[in-house]
DNA sequence: TTTGAAATTACAACTGT
DNA sequence: ACAGTTGTAATTTCAAA
């Protein structure tokens, strides 16, 4: 994981669809070289999987919410629970007075609405507090940052 | 974008690698027409680019936090000031008493702390709550939805 | 939908460090 | 051993019939 490493990450983020020469060239690399990196890289789990950003409101997820839900119990299994539901993308165990914050994208108010009903059928769920998005200023892909040197 | 785009979509979140013929298999169609449909999705913006999915941990964005910014002065105008923060990877304008929802990932919490202090130099940023994720269930891409019937 | 040329990927064998 | 280069066969893309 070295600089032409990251820089390789960054550039597939950008654009996956890019050739290998082409990639190669921005990096300084040969084609074949610039291939090896790539498949270590997946191969190390760095880079997970080659997908397509889609724009959620084309495909009915045109609200964006964040719910904090707060729980009488334990929490710490219930992954699945909160799969089961498409309209959830992300799940998170939190600190904190709440206990899970899920990203849910709808198309409408009231299919959040029908999202937090299904929330409380949950197990342990007390309360939710949904925290609706009015703008989105921007979504992007995590920065690969140059790790911290370490004082030997 | 009737049921065949969105089946196209899904496929392509799992694996936007995988060659057109193999697309067309999965869902009955030819390798030329699969290619154009994708083409129109493109096209048309749905889908927006092709992206690699990478691991956070390994560059340097192992902790997750959220942050709730509250303000005292309009905030519409100051995508930028966000942005300008590799370690935020989302921005949003929320409803409610916080002004600005933003997810942030650092390599621990000594940056996260950094970001943090960072984010009170912005103009007009009042206090800041952040909420530190201890365990992702899980984050996946947007699942396309059938559009609702609607009632004519 | 099928066809075929151009481009790209995947996989060699080889070279220098 | 390791990372990179060049060369080549097998696929895939993509426009045109």
């Amino acid at each position: 994981m070295d600089r032409v490493d990251r820089r390789l990450v960054e550039l597939l983020q950008q654009d996956a669809a890019q050739s290998y020469s082409a990639l190669g060239q921005a990096v300084g690399l040969s084609t074949g070289a610039t291939h090896e990196r790539v498949r270590k890289l997946r191969e190390r789990g760095v880079i997970r999987r080659t997908t397509v950003e889609v724009d959620p409101a084309a495909v009915g997820g045109g609200i964006l919410s964040f719910v904090l839900v707060r729980s009488t119990s334990w929490m710490g299994d219930s992954a699945e629970l909160f799969a089961a539901h498409p309209e959830i993308q992300e799940a998170h165990i939190i600190a904190g007075s709440a206990s899970v914050l899920v990203k849910v994208r709808t198309a409408t108010t009231e299919q959040l609405q029908d999202v937090l009903r299904r929330l409380y059928e949950i197990e342990g769920v007390g309360s939710t507090e949904a925290i609706v998005v009015l703008q989105t200023f921007f979504e992007r892909p995590v920065a690969p940052r140059e790790p911290d040197p370490g004082i030997d």
